[in-house]
DNA sequence: CTTACACGCTTTTTT
DNA sequence: AGCGTGTAAG
């Protein structure tokens, strides 16, 4: 063999952007110094997105080529905007830049070289109601007996089994720390596990978490693998380390083998998601697993108003595992933060909307005021007055585009097409043929399995004589979809792929069956649109099974047109982003914090972080509310405290206001 | 075997 | 309040 060497031009390394002017002094230090291991411990609203951004394009600058530079986020938004940012700072386009989260990074690893472990690149990925669905006919399978009151829901089975792969421990260990009522039948849980992973391997399907395990398998067994990356990711930056799990930190210190060039950007403070395996401990341990590594720290808040940082660092100092910090802000003392108590939900709902109207006539939009919650079902009585109003809004989060029933239906059939032994796929599209139900569905896929080599074969009459009258007329309209699209696919025509099924029938099954089927069709056309940009098959179900959003948000139908809505997100789902004015509704014990999160100290912790990133979230005014009452689907109304990450607090951080109801005669 | 309907149980947070 | 399971009818 020979080498030949391709010289590759490169621009030469110049200077464009004035880094001192856009950054602050603490921002530039890493922007120009972040070789080597590099922990940068970040304040909320320091700047720290701001950072990785000028660092990537600093490093572009320097000739770095874009495919050596690998940058993971936390959501898929996040890494859009990044790249975004990026090519706006640069004005140049980064095709090959590495950017995306972990999972979408290990889809694409494991589709270039999963070969060298045994995976197919052809793939599908599994969302998590298709593993649910996967997890509940292995009871079935195994004849579990489900019904006794004392085994664990398939949703628990499931968190068990993902808890215990993203901590890297076993089944009976996750079971004795966070189960133990479980640990007797951990036998039994262990057999759902291998059945599970055995199905899954057979229908060549991965979850969510086996992007992630599955990643870290291919890097540590296959050397050729590992010596490749690692020698092409020259810089790799990871941002909002603190939420990381120990699968993924793993996989970026296999990763930086060669270069070193590994920059962590993280806030413990605002660590929230260890409920599915985030290991603090990256964060915490990081100069101690690199050592030598250079500490930066971003102190400086350019958000908050003084009192509202007042608050969050009064708040946060309860908790007692942390790095020290002294965040302060740029801006004035401002307004403190109200805590308001009212009556009951409805008259917090009523506060609320009074509240942002006189925001809105005070000039601030819509958009620049969000009303942040625990959890999904506080919202309700406040998105029941907001329709009633009128006044437009956005729920983060929720139901996505990609997991709704029609949606996942049509693509079913896409599935079977590009991964012929799918079972999720084959079940799931053969249960909206009409006559054909759970029962059948299963028998169908199984007879394919046992008799059938490729998919052509469902066209031949000797393996299907067992299907009779409705059942045969289901079948037979299911071949004629698969016949259609796999000819529309030579063609590389997804959106016509699309079209066949849903002309086809799936038209006509959608409105028989969901009353609100317009919506749906309408879905469906805008689904049409979206595949119009693939011609890669592979590529258009990876992206709609890892929640890739081509809507952003979902829109209710009354925001829609207004170009103005209010936004109304989990906090969770609310991190990394800002407001004006931050509403905080439903502070109320057992609801936040949690009632399950009272069993350990670790758990309260999480939740004080989660107060924490919730409060600074708030620009110039921010406000607490808690009702006196509260719904409880056992007892009816009952009377609720105040939240103790409220009560803990001292008075002089906010202002309590008193509510009179007035009546004002309109 | 499918479908329609009623009851009862559950509700944290999510890539 | 909504979903999933359980039951009875087609």
């Amino acid at each position: 063999m020979q080498k030949y060497i391709l010289k590759i031009q490169r621009q030469v390394p110049c200077e464009n952007i004035d880094y001192a002017k856009h950054l602050n002094p603490e921002q530039l230090e890493v922007v120009k110094n972040a070789d080597g291991p590099c922990l940068v411990l970040a304040g909320a609203g320091s700047g720290k997105t701001r950072t990785l951004i000028y660092r990537v394009a600093y490093l572009l600058e320097r000739g770095i080529d874009p495919h050596n530079i690998l940058l993971t986020t936390f959501t898929n938004k996040a890494s859009h905007q990044m790249r975004e940012r990026v090519e706006m700072l640069l004005k140049k386009n980064f095709e090959g830049l590495w950017c995306g989260t972990f999972h979408h990074i290990g889809n694409r690893l494991l589709r270039m070289y999963g070969k060298h472990i045994g995976i197919k690149p052809g793939f599908n990925i599994m969302d998590e109601e298709d593993s649910l669905t996967m997890i509940k006919s292995c009871l079935r399978e195994l004849n579990i007996n489900t019904k006794d009151k004392f085994f664990p829901a398939p949703r628990v089975i499931q968190s068990i089994m993902s808890y215990s792969r993203n901590t890297k421990s076993d089944i009976s260990d996750t079971l004795d720390k966070h189960y133990p009522e479980f640990l007797q039948i951990a036998d039994t849980i262990n057999a759902v596990y291998s059945l599970y992973t055995k199905k899954k391997a057979g229908s060549s399907n991965l979850d969510y978490d086996d992007l992630l395990t599955e990643t870290l398998r291919l890097i540590t067994q296959s050397q050729i693998v590992r010596d490749k990356l690692s020698a092409q990711f020259q810089h790799i930056l990871v941002d909002e380390y603190q939420d990381t799990n120990i699968l993924q930190s793993e996989i970026i210190t296999l990763l930086s083998e060669r270069h070193g060039n590994i920059l962590v950007v993280g806030d413990d403070a605002q660590s929230i998601y260890a409920f599915r395996g985030a290991a603090i401990e990256n964060i915490l341990n990081f100069p101690k697993q690199f050592t030598g590594a250079k500490i930066f720290r971003l102190e400086t808040n350019y958000r908050s108003n003084q009192s509202i940082l007042d608050l969050a660092n009064e708040s946060i100092s309860y908790n007692s595992r942390q790095y020290e910090k002294h965040l302060h802000s740029v801006k004035d003392v401002g307004e403190k933060p109200a805590l308001i108590n009212l009556r009951d939900p409805r008259q917090q709902a009523m506060f609320v909307i009074q509240k942002i109207t006189e925001l809105n006539d005070e000039g601030y939009d819509l958009k620049k005021i969000a009303v942040l919650f625990r959890a999904h079902y506080q919202s309700a009585e406040l998105e029941m007055e907001l329709l009633k109003k009128g006044i437009p809004y956005v729920m983060r989060g929720g139901m996505k585009f990609f997991e709704q029933a029609h949606i996942k239906d049509v693509l079913a059939y896409l599935k079977i097409a590009q991964n012929p032994f799918d079972e999720i796929a084959w079940i799931r599209a053969l249960s909206t043929e009409e006559g054909i139900g759970a029962g059948f569905s299963l028998k169908i896929f199984k007879n394919y399995t046992e008799k059938c080599a490729s998919l052509k074969d469902i066209f031949n009459e000797k393996y299907w004589g067992f299907l009779k009258n409705r059942t045969r007329r289901g079948f037979e309209h299911f071949r004629r979809i698969i016949a259609d699209i796999t000819k529309e696919g030579e063609s590389g025509n997804l959106d016509r792929m699309l079209e066949s099924i849903i002309k086809g029938g799936y038209e006509k099954y959608c409105a028989s069956r969901f009353d609100n089927y317009k919506d749906r069709l309408d879905d469906l056309k805008e689904l049409v649109n979206f595949a119009h940009t693939y011609n890669d098959l592979k590529k258009f179900l990876a992206d709609t099974s890892l929640g890739e959003t081509f809507k952003g948000e979902t829109v209710l139908n009354t925001a829609k047109d207004a170009g103005d809505y209010l936004v109304l997100s989990t906090i969770h789902q609310a991190k990394g982003l800002e407001w004006d004015a931050v509403i905080l509704i439903g502070l109320i014990d057992n609801q936040f914090p949690h009632a399950k999160s009272k069993e350990s100290l670790r758990h309260m912790e999480e939740e004080r972080r989660l107060f924490y990133v919730a409060i600074t979230r708030a620009k110039d005014y921010l406000y607490m509310l808690h009702p006196m009452t509260r719904y409880d689907y056992n007892y009816g109304i009952v009377i609720a405290r105040p939240s103790m990450f409220i009560e803990e607090l001292p008075e002089n951080v906010y202002t309590k206001w008193e509510i009179e109801e007035g009546v004002e005669v309109l």
